[in-house]
DNA sequence: GAAGAAACTGTACGATCGTTCGCACAGTAA
DNA sequence: TTACTGTGCGAACGATCGTACAGTTTCTTC
């Protein structure tokens, strides 16, 4: 989504991009935590070989630096479950892996405070802006590929003809956000393993072979 | 659960406590969008016939305020959505219309942000310190409530006998938040729909009569 | 009455925030 | 070489935050 500076190598840019990644590296993990309206520069640099009126520069002021965590946050939550997800076959094995791997991906605090986007979500659900917008952007593109494999797994027959993609993928957010939360909020790990009962059966429920969901 | 001064009228203490209640209905809204840690005293005070540091003076001190305002908003959602349901008989009718109530808590905005818990909860998910264990300590009287009339439900024979309550008040949680987050993040109404569909049929898949959960 | 408690005001303080500016340095392009 | 661009530093800015403190007013208690 993001060009990647596919130019060629500039040492000035490459210096650049060292630092931002440095910077970014830490920004999520504390944005995760504290949400990005908390980040600060100056703690960013207190603890980086970067000024902080170097931060400044780099993303061109807070909203910047804002905006570029959602995307690194974005990169490090596709390598995280959504590529590793692509051994599994497109439809309902897809769809079952993703599930497997969001559970992972949060257990294992890829972002130390849980899934990244679920405290930015709930932190710009009421606000405007392009931050906003990159947020929102971020959560469509997420559920919009549950729904297409969960289509594709109606369409192979995986799943009971007219089941309702859109009814499906809700629920199967709702139940891993509730995962993230609780095991977070509560420090209950057993969480997990009810949000997986729980899609399981939503899953059975529309006709889903079990020997695919029992599938590690 | 907070002692709401039983003591014998004292002037000066009335006049405090019209005084706290007024900066709370405010604070309550604002922390419902913005959270807990953007409240700001001078922001209050500046809508209210408040000093500054009257607020400070009137809680002790921001972290006063913002245990004070936890209180206030559990207060408000007791009387938007316990208090209601009590009209429904124990067990399962008493579930499904908290269940009811509560969609309609989160639909008709009781908090500007959607449920003041949902962003607080978020928002001291991986914190530490009094407005933290305010905060776990309500979320835990909500659920306790939901098991204690989830347990009742299965005492007499409204849901299968061996269901298990936690990760039935787990699903039932999950569905509510979802479309609270849903609807402020997204702007779709549907999701309530959705999250109602979703415990209609995992209470039915428990044997509930779908009589008692088709009453409005 | 006097004494004291609680509710406020007004002011000031130190800390921290994001932004801006001038400047030095490194690398590219002519 | 010269001109230009991007990185990074250091200092200062105005704004805003929570807190503290002294003083005034209102009410209760003794």
């Amino acid at each position: 989504m993001t060009t990647e500076t596919p130019l060629p190598a500039d040492g000035r840019r490459l210096r650049g991009d060292r630092s931002r990644r440095a910077v970014l590296d830490l920004a999520v993990q504390d944005a995760s935590v504290r949400g990005l309206e908390a980040l600060t520069l100056g703690s960013l640099a207190a603890r980086l070989p970067v000024n902080k009126s170097g931060i400044a520069g780099l993303f061109g002021g807070k909203e910047g630096l804002q905006l570029a965590a959602v995307e690194h946050a974005r990169a490090i939550f596709v390598e995280a479950v959504v590529l590793p997800a692509r051994e599994a076959a497109p439809g309902l094995a897809r769809l079952w892996a993703l599930v497997r791997r969001w559970t992972d991906y949060s257990r294992r605090r890829v972002f130390a405070g849980g899934c990244f986007f679920r405290t930015v979500e709930v932190e710009f659900d009421t606000q405007d802006g392009a931050v906003r917008d990159a947020v929102v952007a971020a959560h469509r593109d997420w559920t919009s590929y549950l729904r297409r494999h969960a289509g594709l797994a109606v369409e192979a027959g995986e799943l009971a003809a007219g089941t309702d993609v859109d009814q499906l993928a809700f629920e199967i957010t709702a139940m891993l956000n509730a995962a993230n939360d609780g095991s977070l909020l509560l420090g209950d790990d057993g969480v997990y393993a009810r949000a997986l009962a729980a899609v399981r059966g939503t899953l059975e429920a529309r006709g889903a072979d079990p020997a695919v969901l029992a599938a590690r």
